[in-house]
DNA sequence: ATGAAAGCGCTAACAC
DNA sequence: GTGTTAGCGCTTTCAT
């Protein structure tokens, strides 16, 4: 059933129907006994209007992308969780594109929301390099989770850089001088922040780096097991790791135990990323938490005030260190 | 720049532009001049055809609406991270909308779909009731996960029945008489069937109903933590818990831990829904490993030849047992 | 208080 | 080999 239809079948033009049913009864001044008629006939028929050709029309299509390296990975669910939540309730819809952190694949796909027209954009981008989000300068965008730091466009995300600082400070506080950091996706910018802050703290505190090390190449468990492993086959074992994401420390976890080690008499860990799981496992995971939540929601704001043309600011918000039981002093 | 523009640009009808741009140049026999032309010209113009126009024109949208109960839940978070990237693979962009187990968002979400004219739809449904999905009787329709036994809409969805007798039984044959059941909603299949198969086995091997129990009211970590310790504060504990959800399972750790209970020694636990985690944390637990990826595939395949107007056959597909050390003999 | 008509950007039937 | 034209289903300007 289309417009035409239903205002053929009320002896009535498009144009009336349409406007009571946008709610522009009382703009147009339609008489209350035509609105009833046409409010009855469209609950009797079912009709609702087509949103491509509203779209079309209207140049605006209440969508909004959302692209994310892999939504497998509990922290970008719950952020995209979070993130749908606050665009439904503005009467968007959310378009989903798991990018499985290949920049191919990201270019190939902002391209397509755009050509899609979607609203706006909220990106998690893979990369070190942002050329690929040049060509939406014109679409109101925000970076959730990653960002460039040089690039007009707005972003917000955890103060990684603070938040490692604190983990490794934590660490060095309980005399942990040999420390390995587990790295995740080496261009990204969360992860390069993270090392930045490992290594502030450790200059800081006048750790000798002879004992420091820093490995791993990306966010999964694989990764987190392959390179915890690496480090444990050493003769020279450290004292504590640091895993820069919550899949890592799962991978680390599962290589120390894999060697029969015992966290935290054996090695300490400290972990970004807090995950449910991390307070009930024997031990609890000491976690510098994300605040996915505030991140979603503000996200989500300032992609609208974009949208509604206002000006934005990029925010970076603070990570808190949520402490358990896997880390000890030495 | 739109199609038109660029045509003028070109002293082209828009119709060859079409032509080219769409692949058709050899069924038209447009000259290879022009095609070059047209090529470099949508090139060096970035031109890419707007979708909602070509959306309204073909009545084919490319997008399919992928409708989940709780994204954060890592199970579906799974199965829309492996559904993203079939439906990928075949062109077609996913509208994802986190009904958040709720039937009324449910519906409406439904009703906004079809407005939007995506091409198909992947449900897993809320509730008991299949009333509200028998508007989409138009619409290619898979349900996954969640289905409606009588209902003609196809589904793809783990034998949860088989997965729960097969776990139950195997607390059994390990002496567990006293055993708990900690259930999710009560108003999916899901739950019911594995309901059906715990109380099955409990049947079909004699054990005596008076120390059985099936507590509880969702898949959350909340209410599975909220069950086990209810249970926990009778004097008569049971020796083994069966947790009907990852989540669950995680919520009943909780409270185990809580009381200063060591699993297995204490209490047995085995879970459904298989978790990366599952493997990794002290002591590994015994899981009924949904076969994600397969759901996903089949139901993709299934959406596809629906579409294609091709006969498709409900599919429901055996879980498997993974033993690991959180069940003990007594 | 209501309607006619144009047009959003595209494709396809039909013409030449 | 290429162009003209109509139309997908809606909204809105302008007219009455």
């Amino acid at each position: 059933m289309t417009l035409a239809e239903l205002s053929k079948l009320l002896n009535l033009s498009p144009t009336t129907v349409s406007r009571v049913l946008s709610g522009n009864s009382k703009k147009y001044r339609i008489s209350a006994q035509t609105v009833k008629k046409v409010q009855a006939a469209a609950i009797e028929h079912h009709f609702k209007p087509n949103q491509v050709a509203q779209n079309l029309r209207l140049k605006r299509t209440n969508t909004i992308g959302l692209v994310i390296p892999d939504i497998s990975n509990p922290f970008f669910a719950n952020l995209a969780s979070k993130i749908e939540y606050e665009l439904r309730k503005r009467g968007k819809l959310v378009l989903l594109c798991d990018t499985n952190e290949d920049t191919d694949l990201e270019t190939e796909t902002l391209s397509l929301m755009m050509s899609r027209k979607v609203d706006g954009l909220l990106i998690a981008p893979v990369g070190l390099s942002s050329d690929h989000l040049n060509n939406l300068k014109e679409l109101p965008t925000v970076l959730i989770d990653r960002y460039y730091k040089n690039l007009s466009i707005p972003y917000v995300s955890t103060n990684n850089y603070e938040g490692a600082y604190q983990a490794t400070k934590y660490l060095i506080e309980r005399n942990h001088k040999k420390i390995s950091c587990l790295q995740g996706l080496t261009n990204t910018i969360s992860n390069a922040e993270r090392v930045r802050g490992f290594n502030q703290a450790i200059a800081d505190f006048n750790i000798s780096t002879k004992d420091i090390k820093i490995i791993g190449s990306d966010f999964s468990l694989e990764n987190g097991y392959k390179s915890a492993n690496e480090i444990l086959s050493n003769e020279d074992m450290p004292t504590a790791f640091f895993a820069l994401g919550n899949q890592i420390a799962f991978g680390a976890l599962k290589a120390i135990k894999e060697k029969d080690l015992i966290v935290p008499d054996d090695i300490s860990l400290i972990s970004f990323d807090e995950q449910p799981y991390f307070e009930l496992i024997v031990p609890s995971i000491t976690t510098i938490k994300q605040p996915t939540e505030q991140i979603g929601q503000l996200a989500t704001e300032m992609l609208f005030d974009i949208i509604d043309k206002k000006d934005v600011k990029s925010q970076l918000i603070l990570a808190k260190m949520i402490e358990r039981n896997s880390v000890i002093s030495i």
